[in-house]
RNA sequence: GGACGGCUAGCUCAGUUGGUUAGAGCGCCACGUUGACAUCGUGGAGGUCACAGGUUCAAAUCCUGUGCCGUCCACCA
């Protein structure tokens, strides 16, 4: 402790001391900290950083607002608790190991779930271990030993638990909707995941066919494969009395049924104002699909390409297939118009590939269903009752139970929070927690279809529809060989069609004698009195039946008199839905026709029907198909009852596990998490010492993604608000304002900065000129500015201690001998009272500008200074204090060097660490201010003005600064005040020799001699070697500044208005400034006069 | 298209409910070895508060409009 202290602070040589010690003593803990039983819980939980590689300054800097925080309340006494965590980021952290996989020739699927998985989890942990270790760096005070992880285990059972009750009370559905579907991920992506980049396009005008009336507008023709409708607006004049009407086209040879409707949404001015409507690729289409009872064809799979049934373009990827059907269209003469379109084109946050709207099954959360009523009386308190989660975390901040900073975003909120849609929580990516869903297995039914064999009419072409003809020899034949091929495999079940032809199909294939039980529902499609015509003839006699070709044979919509499509689908649905209940886990032969298995093939694959005319018209090929059954158990873990259940493939989006942030990690064990009377019960200490937390602090760009989540998933399971207060800090940025990006290569490393100038001056240069919710552009030389505060306070650290060596040792007192302490002291104390109100109101920059002048300007230039010139001994006692407090002051912001400094300045009730040291009291100042009560603090300014004024009267008149001046002071007021403070005024760097003070005003200028005045006293400097006229001429300049602002105020009292309706105080301010012009422009006068 | 933010000194930013001659840090210029600090000290220059109207006794501050920059949301079929 004695060995002396070099004069530069080099951050390094103590900061990971520091921080060991600090960790070593547990006042991280709350537990262990030394507070009253009694005293009050602050806590904060860290937003996790994604375990996707390393820190940025943007972490940097919410590490530092909160450290501020954190250290600050546990400065003050609080039961203090900064919780630290990372996520596991499922999409983000597995597109960045696939990318590293790719660069070993290797990808997922490659590997399996599991082993891609190890991977995962590998990368997952150095990338976490890294962290940590720059966390720490930053000087963050968390409890590291309450760290958490959002897929550990206790996160897990949170996250499963909170699906079971939002499943339970019907929050969340699974449900086929138009997702956000990213090819490249292979997985579905929440709204606010999907980014929109403006890129050129081109719009086509084109027509379905030659003898469709109207062309319609596109910049996705591969799409048009899939349109069910078209759209107008319903003010259009050009379509009135159209709509309603339904047309067919025959797109490229593919068969459309195209309905017209109006829309408001369609805008007549762009395109032809009207829009072929792709329900299965648009969000806005699938809505009027949803209002007008379309169907939806979906075009594009899964993987980006056409899908099977689309004919030359199946297996094409959607870009391939728009140039192809551009192309077709041309040779065909349909283009009418191809124009360049600047089109915003949705891309994933995540890895920019552009995203393809297209249905999906998948897990929503509804946010629009009322919730049941609640039975916690917190609950109640926040009158959740009847409402969705969408007006719950709209009254919760609405109401003010959760305070946005700065308040401005909360219209942001409102906003983003009343269009909300139901948000699509799964994910079929495979790092993440799994969706805790399991599927029956036992329950499944596994179907196989069959065609029955040939027949005599089959092979004539007549029409059979449901007349009962038997199989020929043909027919036996491939029945017998299909057989044989079957042999092996045991059906539980043949149900097949009465007719002969599938009643004897069945007996052939039935090798096993299973039962063979017949259904009507399984029945060919009924023809009416064309049965038993051969098809021609009919087509002949009946222009008016349409048809349309599918591998070369007709395929017939609308015969007269026979049973529809429709029909016949409804037949099958209905087996089907019977089916599912009444053979579950059994295996199924099906034994049908052409028509009605066509119906099979669309239900069982989601087709349009007309997608599956076809199918099965050939050859008695088999078709296997697995029944899913609906039932589904949800829980926190496999149900016990046997192998027979499957867990769902899909993972939960991250953000479903990060919503339960503040509560999950208040949890220290899985088994304090407990559902219980339908709400979730968290039974710890913690979470009832530290919930709902005091502020939660992050960036405003994931306000969206995650606050809101985070009161939405909150009040829902826990029936309380997460937090009190959401601090939005802004961004950090380059210096000219830019996004820090690796691209563009302006990325400040904070671990960089820190080697270079310590972890204190980054935090400072983090918080300076920020205000909540505006980015902030920070350059290295910012940093290097804080380095140098942090230098200064360590000087000054060193000065006091110096002192404290050299002076006598204090005499006790307590009472201010000095002016310049009283003046330090009511200036330490001010600042005590505001840097608490900054620092409790989010002020931080505030803060940190006012600690800085303090110390820089009133302690070390003025105080300090000043003490270097006086014999007091008062000093000692009054420098221990302003010592030991400017050290807790800084320490929230600077915390290393004030550790460093603290053993030489604590007093001796102070605490070992000024972690744990007292926040400084104001009152405690009132002692050096309570002497010698006629003299104000406020009147060591006097004696600062006469200083400045004599150096700038040296400086203005270039008197070198070894060269010693006599001085005179003329002063009737303040002469006694004046030659109470004579050493300072000699001292100061004023480069006086000698120092006369005269009661009483100066009678003449005298030549040789330099001049300046103040309010109430004349300076005078001797200086031989100057020349008068320079200095009437700066008297002259002086007086007419003062006439113009004597004009000025003049006019300013004359003005009646201003006086009757200004208040009195205003007023008489302005009066007794006027009153002040007018001395001293008096004074100047008189003296320019007799100079003359 | 809607919303929000910014525009104050060369740069980065303060400026609380309207009320001294609009501030700080960095940078710049000049000078400088007073017992801690050149990562320092002293002094200085530098501003039509984006623009145009308005309200008011009084506007950087409140209102309206315009421009430029930025962000978010919606969305382009």
């Amino acid at each position: 402790m004695n060995k002396p202290l070099p004069p530069a602070y080099e951050p390094k040589d103590y900061e990971e001391g520091i921080y060991r010690r600090w960790e070593e003593s547990g006042f991280f803990n709350p537990d262990r900290l030394p507070v009253r039983p009694d005293a009050p819980a602050y806590a904060i939980v860290m937003p996790p950083p994604n375990v996707t590689g390393t820190l940025h300054l943007g972490h940097a800097s919410m590490l530092t607002i909160e450290d501020i925080l954190i250290r600050f309340h546990r400065l003050l006494g609080e039961r203090t608790l900064w919780l630290p965590g990372t996520d596991h980021a499922a999409i983000a952290t597995q597109t960045k190991v696939e990318k590293l996989l790719k660069a070993e020739g290797l990808d997922r699927r490659k590997l399996g779930r599991e082993a891609f998985l190890k991977k995962v989890e590998e990368f997952a942990v150095a990338s976490h271990d890294t962290m940590t270790r720059q966390i720490r760096k930053m000087g963050s005070s968390c409890d590291w030993s309450r760290e958490a992880y959002t897929l550990d285990k206790t996160r897990s059972q949170a996250v499963r638990s909170v699906f079971k009750l939002m499943y339970d009370d019907g929050l969340i559905y699974r449900g086929e909707r138009i997702v956000n579907w990213c090819p490249r991920c292979h997985s579905t992506l929440a709204d606010d995941e999907v980014e929109y980049e403006s890129r050129p396009a081109i719009l086509y005008t084109f027509k379905y066919d030659e003898n469709f009336p109207w062309p319609i507008a596109t910049t996705r023709p591969e799409t048009k494969l899939g349109d069910t409708a078209v759209a107008v607006n319903p003010a259009d004049q050009r379509y009135q009395g159209l709509v309603g009407q339904k047309l067919s086209a025959d797109f490229l040879g593919r068969h459309l049924d195209l309905k017209i409707i109006s829309d408001v949404q369609i805008d007549p001015a762009f395109g032809t104002g009207a829009v072929g409507v792709t329900p299965a690729h648009a969000q806005i289409d699938w809505q009027i699909a949803e209002k007008n009872g379309l169907p939806a064809i979906k075009v594009i799979g899964e993987e980006g390409l056409i899908r099977p049934g689309f004919g030359e373009f199946s297996g094409l990827t959607a870009v391939a297939a728009r140039d192809l059907i551009v192309a077709k269209l041309k040779e065909r003469g349909l283009i009418i118009k191809e124009e360049p379109i600047e089109n915003n084109l949705s891309l994933c946050y995540r890895c920019g590939t552009a995203i393809e709207p297209l249905p999906s099954k998948q897990w929503f959360i509804d946010v629009n269903k009322k919730l049941p009523e609640s039975k916690s009386a917190r609950a109640r308190q926040l009158a959740w009752r009847g409402k969705s989660l969408k007006e719950v975390a709209l009254d919760v901040v609405k109401s003010g139970q959760v305070r946005i900073i700065p308040e401005r975003f909360g219209k942001n909120y409102y906003h983003w929070m009343e269009n909300l849609r139901d948000w699509c929580i799964s994910r079929q990516i495979w790092f993440g927690h799994r969706v805790p869903v399991w599927h029956s297995k036992r329950g499944k039914v596994e179907l196989i279809l069959v065609r029955h064999g040939q027949t005599d009419w089959n092979k004539d072409g007549i029409m059979q529809g449901q007349t009962d003809i038997p199989l020929n020899g043909n027919g036996q034949e491939s029945a017998a060989k299909l057989a044989a091929k079957i042999r092996d495999e045991k059906f539980d079940l043949i149900i097949t069609s009465p007719l002969k032809r599938t009643s004897e199909t069945a007996k052939l294939l039935n090798s096993y004698q299973v039962p063979i039980i017949e259904d009507d529902r399984l029945k060919e499609r009924s023809y009416g009195r064309f049965e038993g015509l051969k098809t021609e003839e009919i087509l002949k006699a009946h222009p008016e039946i349409k048809t349309f070709q599918v591998n070369g044979s007709n395929y017939w919509i609308d015969v007269p008199t026979a049973e529809t499509y429709g029909q016949l689908k409804a037949r099958v649905m209905d087996f089907l839905g019977e089916a599912k209940k009444k053979y579950q886990g059994k295996k199924i032969l099906v034994v049908s026709h052409g028509d009605t298995l066509d119906m099979f093939y669309a239900a069982l694959n989601d087709l349009p029907d007309e997608k599956a005319y076809g199918r099965f018209s050939l050859n008695m090929h088999l078709e296997r198909y697995a029944l899913e059954t609906d039932e589904v158990y949800v829980g926190l873990a496999a149900p016990a009852a046997g192998g027979d259940w499957e867990q769902d493939e899909d993972t939960l989006d991250t953000w479903f596990s990060s919503g339960l942030w503040t509560f999950s990690t208040l949890a220290n064990q899985p088994e304090e998490i407990i559902i219980k009377d339908g709400q979730l019960s968290i039974n710890s200490e913690d979470f009832k010492k530290f919930h709902p937390t005091a502020v939660l602090e992050t960036g405003y760009d994931i306000l969206f993604f995650w606050v809101a989540r985070m009161i939405i998933m909150t009040v829902y399971a826990i029936g309380d608000i997460p937090f009190r207060d959401v601090y939005l800090h802004g961004l950090i940025r380059d210096e000219q304002g830019r996004k820090m990006s690796k691209s563009l290569g302006n990325v400040i490393d904070p671990l960089d900065m820190t080697d270079k100038y310590g972890a204190d001056a980054v935090r400072l240069a983090l918080v300076s000129g920020g205000t909540p919710g505006n980015d902030l552009n920070v350059n290295e030389n910012k940093i290097a500015g804080s380095r140098n505060l942090v230098n200064k306070l360590w000087n000054i650290g060193r000065y006091l201690l110096v002192r404290r060596e050299t002076e006598p040792p204090d005499n006790g007192s307590a009472v201010s001998e000095t002016l310049a302490e009283r003046w330090i002291a009511r200036k330490m104390k001010n600042l005590i009272e505001s840097l608490t109100a900054d620092l409790l109101a989010y002020r931080f920059s505030a803060a940190a500008e006012t600690l800085r002048e303090f110390t820089w300007n009133d302690l070390a230039d003025w105080y300090i200074e000043a003490s270097k010139f006086e014999n007091s001994a008062s000093a000692a006692v009054l420098q221990r204090r302003l010592g030991r407090d400017l050290l807790v002051l800084w320490h929230p912001f600077l915390p290393f060097v004030t550790e460093v400094l603290w053993p030489h300045h604590r007093l001796d009730s102070d605490s070992e660490l000024i972690l744990v040291a007292a926040w400084p009291l104001a009152a405690a100042y009132d002692q050096f201010l309570s002497g010698q009560p006629n003299v104000q603090a406020a009147d060591f300014s006097l004696i600062q003005a006469v200083i400045i004024a004599i150096r700038n009267l040296r400086a203005e008149n270039k008197i070198p600064p070894a060269q010693k001046v006599r001085a005179i002071i003329y002063s009737e007021k303040y002469a006694e005040q004046l030659r109470s403070q004579d050493r300072l005024i000699l001292n100061l760097r004023t480069g006086l020799s000698s120092l006369e003070i005269e009661a009483g005003h100066l009678a003449k200028r005298q030549a040789g001699w330099l001049y300046a005045s103040l309010s109430g006293l004349e300076i005078g400097l001797a200086a031989p070697d100057f020349d008068p006229a320079e200095q009437r001429a700066a008297l002259a300049a002086e007086i007419s500044n003062l006439a113009k602002r004597r004009a000025a105020q003049t006019q300013k009292l004359a003005n009646a208005d201003f006086v009757q309706r200004a208040p009195a105080a205003v007023v008489d301010k302005e009066k007794a400034k006027l009153a002040a012009i007018e001395e001293e422009l008096a004074s100047r006068q008189k003296k320019f006069a007799e100079q003359g």
